[in-house]
DNA sequence: GTAGTGATTTTCT
DNA sequence: GAAAATCACTACA
């Protein structure tokens, strides 16, 4: 009846192939209670990556420290530091000894916004929120991300992702961006009705 | 509104 | 030593 309390999303949810996980998980709420306070946000953007098959997965041809908890358990977090100054946050998905993970690319934002602004205070004067979330870089600095949160359980710890039914708009697909190799695959999702997106279509 | 380029540090070769 | 799953700033239309 009233079971619906907690929508977290289960182990099962992540246990599964990485392209079904990475459609599903458009238009899910991520939430994180941070010490800062509670972050909410609907999920718009993600992308897929596959150690087996995607020559742009940092797990692709070796088995690295770096990447080491995309071969871990699905429903974890991956953190790592790109360009030096950002972070870029995935969901671990598929079993264990299975290297992949969904990033996340943009959301939009609903709880925390004042804390969002703080940890962004170059974003904090533009206007629309919708420019908080809209980058897997940006994502990281207004929630306040950062390596500590490398390797965490998603279902048991203070960030994971809970159910929105029904309110999922139209799902776009199209190459993966920013990336050098494997441009060829169309394993970005996105909600297309979103105005959060990274960039246009 | 779009296009081009510098910043900065971890990780791997 | 070089590259990297990015962002913000500047110039220009």
């Amino acid at each position: 009846m009233k079971a619906v309390k907690s929508r977290k999303l289960s182990r099962e949810f992540y246990d599964r192939p990485t392209l079904e996980v990475a459609r599903d998980i458009i238009g899910k709420g991520i939430v994180f209670n941070s010490p800062q306070g509670r972050f909410s946000a609907r999920i718009v953007e993600v992308e897929a990556y596959i150690g087996k098959t995607d020559p742009a997965c940092h797990a692709f041809g070796r088995r690295t420290s770096r990447c080491e908890p995309l071969y871990g358990n699905p429903g974890y977090s991956y953190v790592y530091m790109i360009y030096g100054m950002y972070y870029c946050f995935n969901f671990v998905t598929e079993s264990k000894d299975e290297a992949a993970a969904v990033l996340l690319r943009a959301a939009e934002p609903e709880v925390g916004i004042e804390l969002m602004r703080d940890n962004s205070p170059s974003l904090a004067n533009s206007r629309p929120e919708n420019r908080l979330l809209n980058g897997p870089g940006k994502f990281c600095r207004s929630f306040g991300i950062n390596s500590q949160h490398n390797c965490l359980d998603l279902i048991e710890g203070e960030i994971y992702l809970e159910d929105r039914s029904g309110k999922v708009g139209q799902i776009g697909v199209s190459e993966r961006i920013g990336i050098a190799k494997g441009i060829d695959l169309p394993w970005r999702f996105f909600d297309s009705t979103s105005q959060s997106l990274s960039r246009k279509v």
